[in-house]
DNA sequence: CCAATATTCTTGACTCATTCCAGAAAGCGG
DNA sequence: CCGCTTTCTGGAATGAGTCAAGAATATTGG
C-alpha cells in the first residue's frame, strides 16, 4: 500500500506533472484493483469531489501510456484498471458476476508467448483471459 | 467454402429458422474472417441490399449463442466474428494496422487452460490474444 | 397446397462508455 | 514571483450496440 509521497515519486519518475487528480487516481486504482472507470471516479471523488469525468479518463490514459497502471478490457465489460504492472500476469473472469481475479503466468515465466505459428508476426505480448465461475457463483449455481 | 445449402443445414441443425438474412450473414462471416460488424453488414448487402443493421446484430448474436460463429473482441476494437469454431484457437493482433490472424493452441490440445492458481474459480475456457506487428507493418517500421 | 401461429425483420429512438473541444486553472523552470 | 506549458472543467458529440412496437415471413397442422 503506497502513500501519497510514493505516488508523487512514481509520477515524477514517469516525467508526469504531479497534480491532485493524478495522485488521487493512482491511489484509487491501487485501492480498488480491477475497478471500472465509474468506480474509480467515485473513489477519487471521496477525497476530491470536484474532479471531472474527463480528468479521470485523461489521467488513466496518461498513466496507462507510461505504464503506471494497466488497462484490462474483457469482452462484454467496460475498461478496468489495475496497478499491478511489470509482471505479465493474467485474469480469470467470472461469467456470472464478472468478478476478476489475478492469475500468474500458467507455465513459468512467459510461456504462452510462444505461439505455434505466428504467421510472420513479431509477437511481443500474450494476453490470457480465463473464463469460468467464481467460488460464490459456482456454489450458488445460478445463471 | 460452404454453399447456401450447407448454411441452411447448419441453421436447421441448430434449430434456427432458415431466413435469407441468416444465410447471407453466415456466408459473409465465412467469406470475411475477422470482419467487424459494419463490414459484415456491407458484405451482406451486396446480395441483400435491404437488410437492417439490427437484423445483422440479431443474427450474429443468435449464431454466436448456438455456436455457429464465434465473436472475438480484442481490446480497442469493435466486435469481430469468425466462422471457425469448435477448436479453441487464438488470435494475433497487429498493434499497428489491426490485422488479425489465427493461431493454433500454443502447447498441444488445451494447454493454457491450466492456470497456475485459479483462486477457486471453475475455469472452462482460456482465451489468448497475442499482440505484435504483422509482417507488413514490421517491414514498414511505422507507428 | 393453404391458413394459423410464433418467430424474425424493419424502423427509429435510445443508452452507455468514451472522446473531442475551448477556455480556465494549475504545475514547473527560471 | 512570472510566464509558459500542460492539465482540468464543462459541455457537446461520437460510435457501438440495444430496446421496443409493429410489419413481414418461416414453419406446422389441416
Amino acid at each position: 500500500m503506497a502513500a501519497t509521497l510514493d505516488f508523487q515519486q512514481m509520477l515524477r519518475g514517469a516525467a508526469l506533472r504531479v497534480t491532485r487528480p493524478r495522485v488521487a487516481v493512482l491511489g484509487a486504482v491501487q485501492a480498488h484493483p480491477h475497478a471500472d472507470t465509474d468506480s474509480i471516479i467515485g473513489a477519487v471523488r471521496t477525497e476530491l469531489p470536484e474532479v471531472s469525468r474527463q480528468a479521470v479518463y485523461d489521467v488513466l490514459r496518461a498513466l496507462t501510456v507510461v505504464g503506471l497502471v494497466r488497462r484490462i478490457e474483457p469482452p462484454g465489460t467496460a475498461a478496468r484498471y489495475e496497478s499491478r504492472v511489470g509482471d505479465n500476469h493474467h485474469h480469470v473472469v467470472c461469467r456470472s458476476c464478472g468478478l476478476i481475479a489475478d492469475v500468474d503466468c500458467a507455465v513459468g515465466a512467459a510461456p504462452c508467448l510462444a505461439a505455434s505459428d505466428g504467421h510472420g508476426y513479431s509477437i511481443d505480448e500474450a494476453e490470457v483471459t480465463y473464463w469460468g465461475r467464481c467460488p460464490d457463483c459456482s456454489t450458488a449455481g445460478s445463471s
